[in-house]
DNA sequence: GTGAAAGCGCTAACAC
DNA sequence: GTGTTAGCGCTTTCAC
């Protein structure tokens, strides 16, 4: 037999008082005088019949349904979803609210029913969010919604967005290897991500190369170089392998990601070359691989449970004008940077 | 100006028929005789208004919500909610429902308020999930709902569960390798799980190493051996070190998880030995790790996806009554396995 | 201080 | 074939 089968009617009746003083009393309602004892004695039958509102009947007098939807490219295929979700769902509730999750697989079809699905429950605001950083444009079926985008690089849009500050994590990579005491042989494995596919970069790549030569010229540094490829796997041991058979004896490597940096840890063990004695490694992701990999990855996170409640914070409370608001990347530091061993060249 | 403000009020006047004849329209009905032509009105008034019917004020009506839950205990630590998700959500989608997507974090005060927060917005229907398979009991406060346990071995369940079938999974890892014409030095990494935490083992390792034996048994094979310890990456690199160190030169290797295998692979390239020249490896998740890895890792997959349209499935249509459902665990293969080269002892 | 009554947008008896 | 009417469980104006 569902609670929810008991009633604001039912408490009222058995408190013996109307259903409008029930209401006030369990919305927690001041602009209303309730004699102390009628509050208590509402309050008392509530807690005895289990008495729950229900928020769909609530919702459709007020139009609040606490309830909002959060829109993803992606959800399977990374482990970033669940931290967004994460990050999102924690602060839904810490604000008594749920959300409604869902996936377009970006496919515009899907996501205009599944907008239409939300919309139709009467959702409060929604997050419109991708997996990776990227230009994502939210449909006309949001507009004059209260919507916040995350990790959409969507100039036009007219409100709040939450970005993670690549700039900073840049600097965060570089300045970790300073500390340890490299002053040469740094390269980066990755680079912009100048590719045929992508011949004006990637975003991210960009600005955290930017960041982390700025830290380096700030020491008066500079990288000794760069292989500009894509980030996955494979590329991290072509590229590794690619230095090393040129007789380049790397000290310290910049990886754009956990990803790349798991094949340069292959091509590294391979040509006997130990971590981080020989060579320090720093990257960028901070994936459940970092912990994974031996020695431990040292890696700048990418903030997804952050943006995730950034962008919910952003919704329940805050200011919904045009802004850009960019979420720290911290380092996680592990095992794979150490000073550099004395020159044996 | 939300589109959701047009009402069936609003297209019932304008079509010139009652709320009532423009109601049986829109939801179908065919118990009740509507002439072609105010059908004809109806639909297109509905459609140039771009009405769209308030679903809260229907299931007020109805109470039905077209709405279900997931409770899970965790989604941010791996990839493999994710896919638990996904497949819960393509399903529901092909049934009009959409999904509130919450996470209890093992934390019973949390979870009530996560349940009570559901039920309140009336759910018609529940999956309690967990991401790894164990005893997981529904709190009273899911007693008398429509629920499907996902991945809970709790056998006081009177319900629908699903589980992957590990005993199948088991049978598909050594089947590889016998397909592949290997007849000895096969070792189980990682076993049953049998370490001072577990001492009865994992149930998916008992089922998974079960079904591997069968397998072997009917080729008129066995085990050379196994090692049995917890299955993270530093397990499977210490195992496999340690077996090379007493002198064990093994030709393929079953092992219980992706990341244990991660250790493996950096254990067997540290030794010198090819995967799969000199050693097949076949391994169980098929996260993406197995993907990343070089050479790709054959792995058995967890159906995670499957899990999920299988648990909604059961929600929405099927029988409710007590029963395990257990769900495929297909072979994903890659470039690990081989068969044996000619004997080099 | 409190209650009667109306109504949010919808469905479903029942009467015509 | 179609419309009238009465709610679903809640909030809220307004009168007492």
């Amino acid at each position: 037999m569902p609670a929810s089968r008991v009633t604001l009617a039912d408490v009222a009746r058995r408190a013996g008082v109307s259903r409008t003083t029930a209401s006030f009393v369990m919305s927690d309602r001041t602009d209303m005088r309730i004699s102390d004892e009628a509050r208590q004695r509402v309050l008392a039958v509530a807690e005895e019949l289990g008495y729950r509102p229900n928020l769909t009947a609530r919702g459709l007098r007020t139009t609040v349904t606490r309830t909002i939807g959060l829109i993803s490219d992606t959800i399977a295929t990374t482990q970033f979803a669940g931290e967004v979700i994460h990050g999102a769902l924690d602060t839904a509730l810490a604000h008594d609210h749920l959300l409604f999750v869902v996936e377009t697989s970006d496919d515009p079809a899907v996501e205009q029913r599944l907008i239409e699905g939300m919309l139709d429950r009467q959702v409060d605001a929604l997050v419109y969010a991708t997996m990776y950083t990227r230009v994502a444009t939210p449909p006309p079926a949001l507009d004059g919604r209260r919507v916040v985008l995350l990790n959409s690089l969507d100039e036009t849009f007219d409100g709040p967005r939450v970005l993670p500050d690549e700039l900073a994590g840049g600097r965060n990579a570089a300045a970790a290897l300073v500390r340890a005491g490299h002053t040469d042989g740094i390269y980066s494995i990755g680079g912009r991500h100048l590719i045929p596919a992508t011949p004006d970069g990637a975003w991210a790549g960009r600005l955290r190369m930017q960041g982390a030569e700025e830290v380096l010229a700030e020491a008066g540094l500079e990288l000794s170089g760069t292989v500009e490829c894509a980030w996955e796997a494979a590329d991290g041991y072509a590229a590794v392998s690619g230095l090393l058979e040129t007789g380049i004896r790397p000290r310290a490597l910049i990886c754009l990601t956990d990803r790349l940096t798991l094949g340069v840890y292959q091509a590294l063990q391979q040509a006997g070359l130990r971590i981080p004695e020989d060579v320090s490694v720093v990257s960028f992701d901070d994936s459940a691989l970092a912990s994974w990999l031996r020695p431990g990855l040292t890696s700048v996170a990418l903030p997804h449970y952050e943006l995730g409640k950034a962008a919910v914070d952003l919704l329940l409370n805050g200011d919904q004008s045009r802004a850009v608001h960019r979420i720290d990347m911290p380092i996680r530091t592990r095992q794979s940077v150490a000073p550099p061993a004395a020159d044996r060249s």
